[in-house]
DNA sequence: CGCTCTGTTGAAGAGGCTCAATATGGGTGG
DNA sequence: CCACCCATATTGAGCCTCTTCAACAGAGCG
């Protein structure tokens, strides 16, 4: 797979990630020495489920999309990776194959760090492993939050509090352009494009949103979308 | 909360957990006098939404509920910890408070770490990190399997998908005893007891699956079961 | 022995999915 | 730069699964 993209030494990635850039100047080097930079087409595959990638991938340009497939063949989206995520870490720390699929959104550069590279750079610099685990410990924490909201939530309240979420990211102002289509949308929050579409058109006419244009959304009313 | 509770030094949990056992005996005097350990009552609260609890909870005895309260107010049963086992991570690694809940489910013996102990330890053996990283890491692909079932299965094949599992974890027999109250899994599952109750009849009439007794099953035809 | 919590069963209704038809729009090639 | 095309999005109708509410049975505990 990765033998036809262009690989060439990068070092963005690694002043760009947390992981890593809070490491001196001086230890940052040895670390862009462990890095091999890669280049993606849209729609390439970086990873998929069955692949004992022992890699962690930090995307330095582009955007990543990750999902699932369920047992019925589904798809699940479970995030969308932007410049300074990493993702592979499961099976970094696991001796499990991959079980989700990575590709390639947009034109992409990824880092790739090798599972042993990186296990002496976390020997000789421990302080890598703080920012490891704070990073796990918060996608734990929203994998489990989204979790609960899928088993607790109906779907018209989980496409609420999406958007709420979604302002609550674009700072200094109520309105924002939706970061993936509604197909992907709907395969994040676990329902279908159509309901989507139907929903946002609901809340649109009960005042609680307006629909700018194709994914641009702003909010007029967030408290009460709140309590729906 | 916890002055109420008996306080000993105690120290099978270090022996007794993955993330410690690995070192060698002597190393392991000094972790145990890091370690507090602590005596709870069945429905005892051991943290809750809100607690800046700073430690690391380690199961002694006991099992121990963890859970978390949905925007409406429903409960999400995350997981059940055995002995061995251990929570309070997130908030650890993690600047922000709680937002699970733990309680005992029955009268629990735990072993708790401080941060700034457990930070030093991991510093003086950076091993420990290693465990540390390969638990998360398992943890939260559980966790975003788990979601992405909620979010592509319905929940027939969910109920179907649990029992399989459950009788992949009682080695050499096909029967096995619930590992919770139905009401219990309900919440675990993201359905109600009554659904429950009415899909464990269906699969039995169908011959996938035999009710022994209470919360005894027997798995009579587990690929029947996953076809579903 | 009675009380309470858990589990079962029935009936009704709602929410969301599926399928299908149509509209829209971004991207591509001419 | 325009036209076309295909993927994405919208809208409608019917249906199916699951939840809800209620009534009752059973088990565990004081």
């Amino acid at each position: 797979m990765a033998e036809k993209h262009q690989i060439c030494s990068h070092q963005s990635c690694v002043s760009l990630v947390p992981i890593f850039n809070h490491l001196e100047e001086k230890h940052r080097k040895e670390i862009i020495d462990a890095v091999q930079s890669i280049s993606y087409k849209k729609g390439d595959t970086i990873y998929q489920a069955g692949d004992h990638s022992d890699s962690l991938y930090i995307v330095s340009s582009g955007k990543i999309r990750i999902y699932r497939l369920s047992e019925s063949g589904k798809e699940q989206l479970i995030r969308i990776l932007y410049p300074g995520e990493f993702t592979g870490e499961l099976a970094l720390f696991n001796e499990t194959t991959q079980e989700a699929y990575a590709e390639a959104m947009t034109n992409a550069q990824i880092c790739r760090i090798k599972r042993s590279d990186l296990q002496n750079l976390i020997i000789k610099y421990p302080s890598i492993s703080f920012s490891l685990l704070a990073e796990f410990a918060s996608r734990l924490e929203k994998s489990e939050k989204q979790a609960a909201s899928f088993a607790t939530e109906k779907v018209e309240t989980r496409i609420a509090l999406y958007l709420a979420d979604c302002m609550d990211l674009a700072e200094q102002t109520t309105e924002f352009v939706l970061p993936m289509s509604k197909k992907d949308l709907a395969s994040y929050l676990g329902t279908t494009p159509e309901t989507i579409s139907r929903k946002l058109a609901e809340f649109e006419q009960q005042g609680y949103i307006k629909q700018t244009s194709a994914r641009q959304i702003k909010i007029l009313d967030r408290n009460g979308l709140l309590l729906i």
